[in-house]
DNA sequence: TCTTGAAGCTATAGTGACTAGAGCAAGTAG
DNA sequence: CTACTTGCTCTAGTCACTATAGCTTCAAGA
C-alpha cells in the first residue's frame, strides 16, 4: 500500500493533483488508514501513470477519462480508442501550424527592430497594424486550449 | 462615435470580451450615452485593435499592458518592446518544440493501431507504459500557457 | 404613435487543469 | 518526548474568456 506521497513521487505527479483526480471522479476512493490517511493498491499507480501519460501528449482529461474507461474493457474494440488518439492528433497538428506561422510573424517583428525609441519601434508598429503581417493568423481557435 | 456593438465588428473582438477588458483595466471606461450605453471614440478602436492582433500572436494579456503602456510613452527606448517580444517569441519556439515531439509520437501510436480489441490496442498499450516512447516528452512547462 | 426585435446593461457563475494557502491532525526518527 | 515531515479539508486564485439570467434602451416599420 501506497501513501499518496509516495504515490505520486512514483508517478511523477503532484499530491494536491492526485487529490484533484479523486475529486473529479479520475480515480477512485480509495481505503484510509485510521488516521484517516489515503492509502493505494498497486494498480493505482498504473491508473495514475496512465494519466500522466496522456496528460504528458496533451490528452485533455475528458479524452483520458474514456480512455480509462475503454481499458477496462479489454474485449471490445479498439476503433474507440484509435478515434480519440487521432483526434489529439489533429488537434497538435492544428496548433503546430498555428504556431509556425506566428513564430515567423514574431520573428519578422523582433529581426526588423533597430533597438531606437518607442516612435519607430517596428514591434509596436506591427502588432498596431494587421496589414504589416505576411499572413492572416486571425483568430481560428485559442492557441492554448 | 462607436457604440459597443459596432466597435466589437470592427476589431474582430466579441462584445462581452470588450466589457472584460474594460473590467480588467486594459480599455479605458468609456464616456456613456443617457440610456447608459458606451460610446467609444476611434481611438479606442485602434487600441482594442493592437490588444486583438497581440492576442492573435499568442501575448498573454498582462504583456499586453505593458506594450500598451509602451506604446504611450513614443519617446522611451523600445528596448522593453523588444524583450517582451523575443521572450513571447521564445515561448513559441518552446510550446513549438514540445508539440513536435509530442506529433511524432502521436503518429507512431495511431500508426500501429491495427484496430483490433482493446487487449491488443497499441494506443492504449502505449499510454499505459511510457517505455514504449521514443522521446522523453515528460513534464515541462504545460503544453497549453 | 405603437410595437417589435435587436442590441445594450449588470451581475454571477462556469470553463480546464490545476496551484496556493490556511489551519489543523497524524505519522516517524532520534 | 519532541521535532519534523507528511497528511487532511476547505476555499480561493489562475487565464482569458464564455454563458446565463433578467433587465433596459434604441431603431425601424406599420
Amino acid at each position: 500500500m501506497l501513501t499518496i506521497g509516495k504515490l505520486g513521487a512514483s508517478a511523477g505527479v503532484k499530491v494536491p493533483t492526485i487529490r484533484y483526480y479523486e475529486q473529479i471522479g479520475l480515480l477512485p476512493e480509495p481505503d484510509r488508514s485510521g488516521g484517516n490517511q489515503r492509502l493505494y493498491p498497486r494498480s493505482t499507480l498504473d491508473r495514475l501513470s496512465f494519466i500522466r501519460h496522456a496528460r504528458d501528449l496533451g490528452f485533455p482529461l475528458e479524452a483520458i477519462r474514456d480512455l480509462l474507461s475503454l481499458s477496462d474493457r479489454p474485449d471490445q474494440s479498439c476503433a474507440a480508442a484509435d478515434a480519440i488518439a487521432s483526434a489529439q492528433l489533429a488537434s497538435v497538428r492544428a496548433r503546430l501550424q498555428r504556431l509556425k506561422a506566428l513564430e515567423s510573424e514574431l520573428e519578422r517583428m523582433v529581426a526588423q527592430c533597430a533597438c531606437g525609441t518607442i516612435s519607430d519601434c517596428r514591434v509596436i508598429e506591427v502588432l498596431g497594424d494587421h496589414a504589416h503581417c505576411a499572413q492572416d493568423h486571425h483568430g481560428a481557435e485559442p492557441l492554448l486550449a
